[in-house]
DNA sequence: CAGATACGCTACGGTATCGTGCTGTTCAAG
DNA sequence: CTTGAACAGCACGATACCGTAGCGTATCTG
């Protein structure tokens, strides 16, 4: 068996740590395409030798450096599907406005629409991004709030949907007053009491 | 008064629809951002100089060809919400699933994030796009189908948003389920005979 | 302290892009 | 037929980018 302790060595973490602030940095402020291996070793000091050296291509730091973009999100727990919705969407919200990553996903959807590595590092970052909209609602079909059978997939669509299309497409104000119309279409549309269609 | 009927001379005609077309494209196969016009000029036969005698630079271009992206929507009229809104959706799903510009908004998005013109653009292609969803809504609310005070601009995120949602973020089916899933959850929500929240 | 390792610097080679001149040719209009 | 407009083809300059190579130096580890 080798050793498996193997020592970090400084300057290599230090190297790595500039090359990924750097190139986040130019990733929020100029979006996937427009990151160049050049500006990023001028700016961060690191030779490009070097960022050769611990990355094999400029699509693998790219690609490590998206990967760790999205914050992880707090699971709220209010015992209703009100509450847990409300705490959820008003973070998502929050972040749609402020975090720097809400200015690289478009651009990460495009190179994901004819890169396949891309395509898996975006199916992965929205995988964690959407899980604990996911447990929410299950928790609220544990609790009998909404219909059982309901997927719980075209409710995520539609409040999740509902932000993502604010701040991209129509880039209407994600305030509190459509955060709380978001919540309650989406509680209504699917409580178990109103009648079946 | 000056001759207001000028000639429109073919060889100009000819040459502007064969560079759109060939815009067109590399549009919807590469996105917005790998479009050259180096390759535009080879692929379409039409010389570089001649490019830029029609258009002063290549964002122009670009957003010329942009601009024609969207296709006209033919508004239904089925006297109920829900079956106005299945055949709108029904639609939409239909060119995201199929048409090329699909391909093509993300790239377009992205270049909205920073760059004014393009964001002008899209605003516009937005409104068109999204208006037949508006005319829908106010007449059902006409009809007293919902609720008269509530904004349509949330309805509208809502159901447009979960199409795009299940296009670019989750890259879920947009099958015959999801569009009807949507109307039902849309129509429940918002129906005027449900009580108060 | 000494060896190993990571590093910075500089310079490539190759490719791609934009936008502009210049020259000669084709085509449409009068 | 004549004339002028629109065109193609080619070359150019400038810039930017990727990824690699050689060489000397700084720094960490044992």
């Amino acid at each position: 068996m080798p050793e498996v302790d193997i020592k970090p060595d400084k300057r290599t973490e230090r190297s790595k740590a500039a090359v990924l602030a750097e190139t986040y940095r130019q990733l929020s402020q100029n979006g996937l395409a427009n990151v160049s291996i050049d500006e990023i070793s001028r700016a961060s000091g690191v030779s490009k030798t070097t960022i050769y050296r611990h990355w094999p291509s400029r699509s693998a730091l790219l690609i490590d450096a998206c990967s760790r973009l999205g914050g992880n999100v707090a699971v709220p727990d209010t015992k209703t599907l009100q509450g847990d919705l409300r705490a959820l969407l008003t973070d998502l919200a929050e972040q749609l406005r402020t975090a720097s990553w809400s200015a690289v996903v478009p651009s990460i959807l495009d190179a994901a629409e004819r890169d396949v590595a891309v395509r898996e590092m975006q199916t992965a970052w929205h995988k964690s991004v959407m899980s604990p909209f996911e447990l929410v609602f299950e928790r609220a079909k544990g609790r009998g709030e909404i219909d059982p059978e309901t997927c719980p997939n075209y409710l995520i669509a539609m409040v999740a949907g509902a932000l993502f299309y604010a701040r991209w497409f129509s880039r209407a104000p994600l305030d509190t007053r459509f955060v709380d119309a978001i919540v309650d279409a989406a509680v209504q549309a699917h409580s178990a009491d109103t009648p079946a269609l």
